[in-house]
DNA sequence: TATTGACCTGGAGTGAACTATAAGTTGTAT
DNA sequence: ATACAACTTATAGTTCACTCCAGGTCAATA
């Protein structure tokens, strides 16, 4: 699969796909003979994940961080391991703030929606809300 | 309420305190006669809501806009209504996203916990999971 | 009144994650 | 064989959200 294939599949940009593999959040990419970028089975796979771990904030480090030790082996399963839980309590974390904003800014949604309908401010103008 | 104690109490730091208001993501914050910053009750929350949408990933140019329909008057009340449901659009967006995300490192999470137990891998190595 | 520490502004610097450019190579269609 | 699009690398530039610094002002204390 040519990069471009790939660039429309995950609707990332070419350079951001190269980007990702020069930083090394992706393993080497099986080349042609002529060094163009054919993209295989393993590499779609990775391209697949980096891109999933990217869209939910993960930082580009510690993806970087797994492949390295993904590179090494079996014996980084325990690190692997860690570190994949690391990242799920910092996300959990992250959600938590989320679901806190979003009840606030439901909140404040409710408010204009009431005062619109009433045609008056039901709080103090000066402040947010 | 002195820089000091609201970078205390809302954990952020002054530069960026003073950095909020310099953009505009507060407005412009009460001064004693000899300017300095004296955070009022109103100043406060404004403080309050411009850290609890950043800690949600809102990008400051929206809570900017935000302020700046709010300095204008009552007139745009349907713009900021507007602005609110779209941030929550997206927010409930990204929340989904990474709801996703940890579904997916639950399942690596598992995989690992289950290859270190039995002591073999049960996947592809060269794989990403 | 002098010193000291907290505060002020304007502007420059930083780190993260891309994003764009230039100059060259590969591969395909005529 | 030649044109030309799509690819390559190396490197520089951009955006975002701070973060730091220099040089000056304000205010409480010895």
């Amino acid at each position: 699969m040519t990069i471009k294939e790939v660039s429309e599949k995950y609707d990332i940009t070419q350079d951001t796909l190269r980007y990702y593999e020069r930083v090394g959040m992706i393993p080497a990419v099986t080349r042609t003979a002529g060094g163009i970028r054919d993209y295989k089975e393993k590499d779609l796979e990775w391209v697949e994940l980096a891109v999933c771990m990217r869209s939910a904030g993960l930082p580009v480090d510690t993806m970087v961080k797994y492949v390295e030790l993904s590179q090494i082996g079996d014996s980084t399963f325990g690190e692997r391991l860690d570190l994949l839980k690391e990242q799920r309590e910092i996300l959990l974390d992250q959600k938590e703030q989320m679901e806190e904003t979003l009840k606030r800014l439901n909140v404040k949604i409710s408010r204009y929606e009431a005062a619109m309908e009433s045609g008056k401010l039901i709080w103090d103008s000066n402040k947010p809300c």
